[in-house]
Formats: C-alpha cells, sequence, structure tokens
DNA sequence: AACGTAGCCAACCGCAAAACT
DNA sequence: TAGTTTTGCGGTTGGCTACGT
C-alpha cells in the first residue's frame, strides 16, 4: 500500500520545541481544532511535521493534561492496568485523566518497571559498580532494549498492539426496546449479574478475524470473572445474593473484548458521582485475582 | 574540576488501521 | 472494491541532568 511520508522533511525544524512555536500551535488550535495535522503546520506557519504537531499537541500542550509527580495511587493503577493490558499505552492513559500515553510509557520504564518484575528474577544489583546504582534503576537493566517485561510478568501473551472491533451484534433481547442492535458502544443493563453472565454466553461479536475469535474463547473467563466477583462480594451466606439494579457492563471495542470487566469497575464499582471519582481500592477485587490473566 | 555513567523524558520513527476518494 | 491519505499507536533514540569517582 503506497504510503507518503507526512511532510517533506527538508527544510523543517526538529528537536524541541521552541515556546514561539508552542504559542503557535496552541493559538491555532484553539482557533480552529484539532484535526487535519497533515495541513496544520502549513496554516499555522509551522516548520515542523504534521505528526510532530500533533505529538506536541498531545502530550504536551493539551490544557487538560496534569503535569508533575505522578500519586502513588496513579502509580498502583499504573501497575495493575499494566498488568491486565500490558504496553498498551493509550488504553492506561485513558483511564488516568490527564496523563499521556507518552507520559506513563517513560514513567513505567524508568520507574514502574523494574518494581512489577517479580522479585525472585530481579538481576543481581548493579554487580560492576555498586556504588554507581542510582537507585531508580538497576545498572544491569539496558535503558531501552529489555525484553518485554510482560513476557515476565504476564502468565499469558498479551496483545502489545491495541486493536479496533467495529461491530458487535447484541441479541435483541439485551437491548432496551428501540435500541439499535448492531452498535459500537452498547451498554446492556442487567438487575443479575447471574443472568447477565448467562446472557454473555448468547452474545454474539463480530470478532473480525481468527486471531481476535481465538483470543476471546481463550479470554472467556474474563467475562464471567467480574460477575462471579460481584457474586461472591454480595452472597450473604444463605445462598442469597444481592445486586445492584444498575449493574451495567460496557464495551469499549477500541481496547479489545477483554474489557468489559475493566469497564465495568468504572461504571459498577468504582465511580461516583458527576465527576467519577476512582476508588482504587475497589479495584482489588479485580485485580489482585490469582485467575487474572 | 573533569569525566563517566545512569536516569529521565521529549521527540522521532515506522507500522497498521481507519477514513476517505 | 481498491487505492490513497490520515491518524494513532508503541518502540526507540538522543539530549539534558544528576550523581559518583
Amino acid at each position: 500500500m503506497g504510503r507518503s511520508p507526512c511532510c517533506s522533511k527538508e527544510g523543517l525544524n526538529r528537536g524541541a520545541w521552541t515556546s514561539l512555536e508552542d504559542k503557535i500551535l496552541t493559538a491555532y488550535i484553539k482557533a480552529h481544532g484539532e484535526g487535519k495535522w497533515r495541513n496544520l503546520p502549513k496554516r499555522a506557519g509551522l516548520k515542523r511535521c504534521g505528526k510532530s504537531c500533533r505529538l506536541r499537541w498531545l502530550n504536551y500542550l493539551r490544557p487538560d493534561i496534569k503535569r508533575g509527580n505522578i500519586s502513588h495511587d496513579e502509580e498502583e493503577l499504573i501497575i495493575r492496568l499494566h498488568k491486565l493490558l500490558g504496553n498498551r499505552w493509550s488504553l492506561i492513559a485513558g483511564r488516568l485523566p490527564g496523563r499521556t500515553d507518552n507520559e506513563i510509557k517513560n514513567y513505567w520504564n524508568t520507574t514502574l518497571r523494574k518494581r512489577a518484575r517479580p522479585q525472585s528474577s530481579l538481576p543481581p544489583s548493579n554487580k560492576s559498580h555498586p556504588s554507581k546504582s542510582r537507585v531508580k534503576r538497576p545498572a544491569t537493566e539496558s535503558k531501552t532494549t529489555d525484553p518485554p517485561l510482560a513476557a515476565a510478568t504476564q502468565p499469558q501473551p498479551i496483545r502489545t498492539k491495541a486493536f479496533k472491533c467495529t461491530k458487535v451484534l447484541v441479541p435483541a433481547a439485551l437491548l432496551p426496546p428501540n435500541e439499535n442492535h448492531l452498535t459500537d458502544s452498547t451498554t446492556i443493563n442487567s438487575a443479575h449479574p447471574q443472568a447477565h453472565q448467562n446472557r454473555f454466553d448468547n452474545l454474539k461479536v463480530d470478532y473480525g478475524n481468527e486471531e481476535l475469535h481465538a483470543t476471546f474463547s481463550r479470554d472467556a473467563n474474563f467475562y464471567h470473572f467480574g460477575c462471579d466477583e460481584v457474586q461472591a462480594s454480595n452472597d450473604d451466606g444463605k445462598g442469597n445474593c444481592s445486586y445492584g439494579n444498575n449493574f451495567s457492563m460496557v464495551f469499549d471495542h477500541s481496547m479489545g473484548l477483554d474489557e468489559p470487566t475493566l469497564e465495568d469497575w468504572a461504571t459498577y464499582n468504582c465511580l461516583e458521582g458527576d465527576n467519577a471519582t476512582i476508588d482504587l481500592g475497589s479495584l482489588a477485587f479485580l485485580l489482585d485475582s490469582e485467575g487474572w490473566p
């Protein structure tokens, strides 16, 4: 498939952005909005390629970016999400408001990777120059070309590339009246998670490819987990289980089919009020599970 | 003070999928 | 439907800084 470079590289600025360039880009985007990155530099009068402008805006200039130290809670969330999602930084960043995928990726590679590494597999600390260790990272660890930690921490392979599933076919019985049966974002409300689980058994999904199908089949426990956990946590010991009346499961197709449970904790268990403050402690039931992939 | 090394992070690169024609 | 363009993503690089010798 032919593909032209995003822009001619001749005569373009590279490297660090100047404050003037930042101002120009910010002003242009405020006036015209995001998008059309390819033409943006020319229209804005910047000697940069569109990709560079996009990156600068997304990772640095956006007004909603939260800068500064990553809190302990954020750290824990990153670790847990990485355990779940692998190196799908954009997806992880999507759950950390104000943080960018690049920032999280950098933070992981520089700070968190060693923490997530199982103790038993930690390399001996700085054999050659113990005194030179700067605490943050073992000296024996290469800067950028480590084998993916995911391989060491993931019980099973994780797709490192995000993929999109654009079509999900939901049986009519699952949808409220007048609901479109072919939808990009379908919310299923159920007063009873067990019924909800059974409904998933009948859920027809347009996987799009065999790999995804296989993955989904393999990850079937992923769906069941949330339900089981809810059931366990609400069992009154007499065989009766109570559930909220608004158990909600949202498919996030851009994250692949192993996402409903993630969304579960967001919609069902972890978000409170309009500001949707995340109760990190409530994630533990999901992420500390032995059966978690 | 000079040098070497490691850590941090902004920016770049190439690829793949989505969107468009 | 096929070809092309645009967008978004993850991996990688390289400059700057802090620290140790």
